[in-house]
DNA sequence: ATGTCATAGTTACCTTAGCTAACTAATAGT
DNA sequence: ACTATTAGTTAGCTAAGGTAACTATGACAT
């Protein structure tokens, strides 16, 4: 079955990264607690909003939760007028949700904020280090499974 | 004060690193759920492994969680016996804690999971892209904040 | 058309995770 | 010795997670 042995700098290369993630998240998640949402919520709404009207069965796979924890994140979201709920005619079974203009505004003022933390140290690299980010940022994307363009 | 006035290619790079950072370790997230315990209680283990013995305070703010948190997360954690506390003599108030043998073991397993995860999609680019994300790997790890070589 | 099975969500109920407020204990500083 | 500060814990609440059991709808094979 395939060669499984990686090289050891592939091994070195994915903890660093793994490591790298890890922090740079950490430290960027100070910049939640002004959006006044639990971390759940916010990255529930963050599906919501970039992945369009989704069902709760999509979004608790995408969130990795059970159904059961999505169907009382999203009373909580509706609750406070973030979300809303859709039905299916032809299926009604399905519910699916999507973001309110206020959900959304409030996705996209923490996310700037966020990206503002980080625009802040990225500012403070030279600008060659930043060009190098820069080159290898699709080789990230790539292998991260970020779809771009959407 | 200070030109603040980001350019928007470094607001793009941020955007994109931020949401690259965030779709990475929501797949990797998915091999914890092997090793048995909750986020919070993995993450929490994590930095008591990797930060030598720390006080209930330090890791609270580690964790960016109150005080209380901690208190009963690390209850939980010595129930299982994966962390220990340790008394300081010369300040009676405070309480260290760290990792057990088990506990060590427990969190490297993990780690090695989500590690052999990213492996396989490193080893699935073209040798030039490992390379490149190699070499922008130490201008990610400084502004991730990540402290290397301890 | 009807009986069976599968699928989408919800309800009930339990544990864990988070918070604030109030408390105990120990140290530091007058 | 009194006061203030600091480290953790306790009490009591809401939110976040899970499993098990349930409702309702749709799919399908007789």
């Amino acid at each position: 079955m395939a060669p499984s042995a990686a090289r050891p700098s592939t091994i070195d290369l994915a903890d660093r990264l793994h490591s790298a993630a890890l922090h740079l998240l950490r430290r960027l998640r100070r910049e939640d607690d002004a959006s006044g949402l639990p971390a759940p919520q916010l990255s529930a709404l963050s599906v919501i909003v970039f992945g369009g009207p989704i069902t709760l069965g999509d979004l608790a796979r995408a969130e990795q939760v059970r159904p059961p924890t999505i169907s009382k994140l999203i009373v909580l979201l509706e609750a406070q007028g973030l979300v809303e709920r859709i039905s299916d005619a032809s299926d009604r079974r399905v519910t699916r949700v999507r973001a309110t203009a206020r959900g959304t505004k409030l996705l996209h003022d923490g996310r700037q904020r966020r990206v503002a933390a980080l625009v802040a140290s990225l500012s403070a690299l030279r600008a060659s280090d930043r060009a190098l980010l820069a080159r290898a940022l699709p080789v990230l994307e790539t292998i991260s499974g970020t779809t771009r363009g959407r």
